[in-house]
DNA sequence: CAGCATCCCTTAAGATACTG
DNA sequence: CAGTATCTTAAGGGATGCTG
């Protein structure tokens, strides 16, 4: 990023905006939400889970979420190949936080406001 | 629940999602934080308590913010002029989801886990 | 003081095609 | 089955300078 080398130290040292660091791309909610619902998914079930992701994003969340250590991924060496992803403790951990944020979010949904972006 | 029903409703009914969209900038949260904590504070006092921020992201995510019905703005028209934002009472609501939501990411932070992206 | 306008750059995300 | 590689587009964010 273009970020200026100045003094401050901004937002990063804010646990929110490193929890969304984590957590704040487009897929990595629908992923653990699924995960955790199932505590474990082969490759295809998650895709089919989650409607409109493609292979491209798919792996790159997981891949995504298991570095930060989210998501485990076991893979079984048969033919044809299996890998099987669980969420973590870690992530586990996450759901209060999420059900909050989900209450929140249907709360304001139901006001029907529509959501603005800049002109 | 959360059956597929047919296929492409992919993510737009997620509430967590939605609560993203409404909240997921850069900017968005320390400046909630900031008006919540402070209950109403004019537009340099904001740019002030936010570090690194500049005027343009923060008029914009303003701008975003009372759109979306989390921020109220007051314009005193005086010379020189002044405006005083404040948290609505849906922003006051997020608090929880905010307070869980950092108590996880402080937590995850503390396992010195490095934050990866994508290589 | 409280902002907009403009231009630019980086990153996220998606389409498409191909492989062990 | 479970992914990669490559390319393209869209959006977010930022620097700088100007205005009512």
């Amino acid at each position: 990023m273009g970020n200026s080398q100045k003094d401050e130290a901004p937002l990063a040292d804010c646990p929110v905006t490193y929890a969304l660091r984590l957590i704040g791309g487009k897929w990595q909610i629908p992923i653990l939400w699924a995960l955790c619902q199932n505590r474990v998914l082969r490759y295809q079930e998650l895709k089919r889970k989650i409607a409109g992701i493609t292979n491209m994003m798919l792996a790159q969340s997981l891949k995504e979420l298991e570095s930060n250590g989210l998501v485990t991924r076991i893979q079984y060496t048969e033919i044809p190949p299996r890998v099987e992803y669980s969420p973590t403790e870690a992530a586990l951990r996450l759901l209060p936080a999420l059900e909050e944020l989900g209450k929140w979010g249907a709360e304001m949904k139901q006001r029907s406001l529509p959501v603005e972006g800049p002109q």
